[in-house]
DNA sequence: GCTCAGATCGGCT
DNA sequence: GCCGATCTGAGCA
């Protein structure tokens, strides 16, 4: 497909906008030469600024945060509680490290291959709806760790889909209760009505 | 060098 | 509804 979302998507300045942009956007990954894909439905937005919540606040910098300054449009992969994957896109310009962490994938290509990663036996809610376990249905792991997102690897596209404003709910995001007042900031963004939100409260 | 908690999920009570 | 799996990094000594 050509309608590959280009580098200037990521690039621009506001993480909570392009979270809110990324709902019925499809994302896509080609690993092991299975290609495997689906419509976004849930994101969550982390701003390098003011933001006790992102790993980034404050210009930290390790090992594991390294990749987010880079410039936008590539992958920030990292592991949680040792045993998942956690899938985020890096945006804005070098040195700003923001990202949008997709929470919840409605699936649509590969659902053979998806069902086979997560070994289930059928379609069912918790294929794809939560945030560690669409990473194991599209195959993305830590090796995805600063992926270019307009490669063949793992891409995103726009199927020109209008998502109406009142279609989308905007509420805090799951579990960063440590992250004091930041954690009322209204940061998640799900498709109303979607199946394939996570079940998180 | 040690301890503790985390942007989670599934199994068990 | 609670608990454990299992790795990273922060905070402290």
């Amino acid at each position: 497909m050509s309608n590959i979302l280009p580098l200037a998507f990521y690039q621009r300045p506001d993480p909570v906008q392009i979270a809110r942009e990324l709902l019925g956007k499809h994302l896509y990954t080609r690993i092991d030469g299975v290609l495997t894909g689906g419509r976004i439905v849930e994101t969550e937005a982390y701003a390098h600024l003011n933001d006790q919540a992102c790993h980034s606040h404050l210009g930290r910098y390790t090992a594991r945060t390294k990749i987010m300054y880079e410039p936008g449009g590539v992958a920030y992969v990292y592991l949680i509680y040792g045993r998942y994957a956690l899938f985020n896109i890096i945006t804005n310009e070098a040195g700003k490290a923001d990202a949008v962490l997709i929470r919840g994938l409605e699936p649509i290509e590969g659902i053979p291959e998806m069902l086979l990663r997560r070994g289930l036996p059928a379609v069912q809610r918790n294929l794809t709806a939560g945030p560690g376990l669409l990473t194991q249905a599209l195959g993305i792991t830590t090796k995805h760790y600063g992926t270019d997102l307009t490669g063949d690897t793992i891409w995103l596209e726009d199927h020109r889909e209008v998502v109406p404003t009142d279609r989308i709910i905007a509420s805090p995001r799951v579990g960063i209760d440590y992250a004091g007042a930041d954690a009322a900031l209204p940061w998640r963004f799900r498709l109303a009505g979607s199946k394939w939100v996570s079940p998180a409260k």
